[in-house]
DNA sequence: CTCTTATTGTTATTGCGCATAGCAATCCAT
DNA sequence: ATGGATTGCTATGCGCAATAACAATAAGAG
């Protein structure tokens, strides 16, 4: 009775939906040692090699301080390198070690990608994307 | 190009939806000096009166431990009170203030579910509640 | 070409939400 | 009556994000 006044309400469902999701999906990287947002980072990184930390920071609504430690985590796991654009910006690309390890990161994530849609009912499935791009984008 | 790579996965999608409709509420409820897991905790109060701390810790999953502060906030701030149900347990209920001033803080939350619904395009709505639903449920 | 403005990368600090470990008091069931 | 479960609580740490400030550099307007 009360859980029927919470999960009916979106922004309930959705707030828990996507902490249940985040979870779910950390604990899948945890174990290639990398969190939500360094997976992100790399696909960004693999996708566009050169980019510059302010250039992903704005695609990701990250604010440039805070790629700071980010990026330092990365470069510190060795997955990650800085080559110099000029004397202000340098451009993120990955090492050989970062080319070995982000394919079973990007398959991790494109089978929980793939998992979670299987848990929608089929009916609302296609709905799912359109519906949340249009709370953000 | 990267941009369309990111927003075509639902779980990234799910995050940013969620982040911003969180930032969105937050925003919203402040100017009534309240978080939203405050909000939320006086709705299941209002609804529930005299449920225990860890009764409603156990509805929205949140740590008995992190309870404390939060409920230690709602009484300072004066909407809500305590009754001895024994001599381990008490009930929460809403003081005269927390009466008062509740009804505002319900039209925020409700105006809010509407908004966010408002968003999402007529053909996807119906659909984003069970599909929400059924990630976390 | 110069001068103002914008951008980049960085340090330092703060707040919020959430997790864990542990503890004393109390309740409950066998 | 006793052992296990529950309640409320303290203390502490981590992850993510926000803000303010700064030096160095790039880029655009005149």
């Amino acid at each position: 009775m009360v859980e029927e006044t919470l999960s009916s309400l979106p922004g309930y469902a959705l707030r828990r939906a996507a902490n249940a999701m985040t979870a779910e999906l950390a604990s899948r990287l945890a174990k290639h040692d990398v969190r939500i947002v360094d997976a992100t980072v790399l696909l960004l990184i693999a996708t566009k090699p050169g980019a510059t930390a302010s250039s992903i920071g704005r695609t990701l609504d990250i604010q440039r301080a805070n790629m700071v430690p980010l990026l330092k985590r990365l470069e510190d796991a060795g997955m990650i390198g800085r080559e110099p654009i000029d004397g202000k910006s340098q451009g993120l690309v990955l090492t050989e070690e970062g080319k070995a390890r982000f394919p079973a990161i990007r398959r991790t994530l494109e089978a929980f990608e793939q998992d979670l849609l299987a848990r929608v009912p089929a009916e609302h499935r296609e709905h799912l994307l359109p519906a949340l791009n249009a709370l953000w984008k």
